[in-house]
DNA sequence: TACACGTGGAC
DNA sequence: TGTCCAAGTGT
């Protein structure tokens, strides 16, 4: 065993976080944390897999359940697509697979949403096999460990990290070594404010050595993210309001929201803007009434302020009668009570709820 | 290769 | 308030 490893090894019997999906976990425990933990943090992902297993125990009963049912379980986590892909995933493994997760990281890769370091993860941590899993935590490490001075996400910088990985990897406990170097990048080294004091590896720390710990990684620049403005409509009937599913494969496919879209610059007012938009989604004339609150919000690559409103169709328009070709397909008249059943992204959960209060104010 | 894809926390 | 960043994958 090479010094470092050891080292690190070491480190990690002593100082391994306790996670639901370490130790006695099933492969299916960690298939579901691995897509849960894709982009985001041990601590957000906790108590969605807590909830999730609780949902769906098993692989069976994942591959049986309801899309809808995975999305509303998935509700505040993000990205999605995770969620269809590990329910399009389980129910891959039910069919071709005969219901056993795959063991190694080829046939991994052959599941949707599996990519190379998931497939890494699941083949090293629950089944043994010899394979270095790159995440996000391990490029930092290594960068650091080795003073690689390029830049992340460069095709030369990536092939070193992953070579590095290769090399370096502990064959006789590939999951826990690799898990060792994900805990040492999530509690040790941080991109920020990296604790080299504690680190137990900076003493072969060449970026430590160099004094580069704060410059690697290197990173491309970011572009710069548009801002919109969006406007949708609160449509109600009677107690209902209205509620469209958006279309898989785009921004929060899947998921619920309140029908609307972005200003133009001709719209001549957010009232306009917004009758446009549900004459083009769904094929109704309108009429808007008063403004139901603002939000903003930030997503990945643009930012946006939406402006909801109170809306209702106008006379002898009808959603079984619209005229054109609506882009909308899959629409709902929903009770507030029951809005909450239908899997939102954030904004439209912020909406949601303010329907259900003022719902509940004018119910007095 | 570059971009799309969510949300929350840290500073 | 704005920016960065997080156990990546698919196109």
């Amino acid at each position: 065993m090479g010094q470092f490893q050891k080292r690190l090894i070491d480190w990690y019997d002593k100082n391994a976080r306790v996670l639901p999906w370490r130790s006695s976990a099933s492969p299916y425990q960690v298939l579901v944390s691995e897509f849960m933990l894709q982009q985001t943090q041990v601590d957000t992902v906790l108590p969605y897999y807590e909830r999730f297993l609780e949902a769906f125990p098993n692989l069976e009963g994942l591959a049986a359940a309801d899309e809808q049912e995975v999305l509303k379980l998935w509700e505040g986590l993000g990205y999605y697509r995770r969620a269809l892909n590990l329910h399009r995933s389980a129910r891959k493994v039910v069919e071709c697979f005969d219901g056993k997760l795959p063991s190694n990281r080829d046939d991994l890769l052959k599941l949707p949403g599996v990519g190379p370091y998931t497939a890494a993860a699941i083949a090293s941590i629950a089944f043994g096999e010899a394979v270095a899993a790159v995440d996000g935590n391990i490029r930092r490490v290594y960068a650091r460990l080795f003073a690689v001075e390029g830049a992340l996400g460069e095709k030369d910088t990536e092939t070193k990290l992953q070579s590095l990985a290769a090399d370096s990897l502990l064959r006789e406990r590939p999951g826990d070594y690799n898990q060792a170097l994900m805990d040492l990048g999530a509690t040790v080294c941080l991109p920020r404010k990296p604790m080299c004091d504690s680190c137990p590896l900076f003493e072969v720390c060449l970026a430590f050595q160099k004094g580069l710990v704060a410059a690697l990684p290197r990173r491309k620049p970011k572009p710069k993210v548009p801002h919109l403005t969006i406007v949708a409509a609160v449509l109600q009937d009677g107690e209902k309001v209205l509620i469209a599913q958006r279309a898989k494969g785009d921004l929060l496919g899947g998921m619920w929201e309140f029908p609307g879209g972005k200003l133009e610059k001709s719209d001549a007012s957010m009232e306009a803007g917004l009758k446009r938009e549900i004459m083009e989604e769904l094929g109704v004339l309108i009429d808007v009434g008063e403004p139901f609150g603002v939000y903003k919000h930030a997503y990945t690559h643009y930012k946006i302020t939406l402006h909801a409103f109170l809306a209702r169709l106008k006379a002898g328009e009808s959603l079984d009668k619209p005229h054109g070709e609506p882009e909308t397909e899959v629409l709902a008249w929903v009770l507030p009570g029951d809005l909450i059943n239908y899997p939102m992204g954030k904004v439209d959960r912020l909406i949601a709820e303010k329907v259900i209060a003022h719902n509940s104010i004018n119910a007095q």
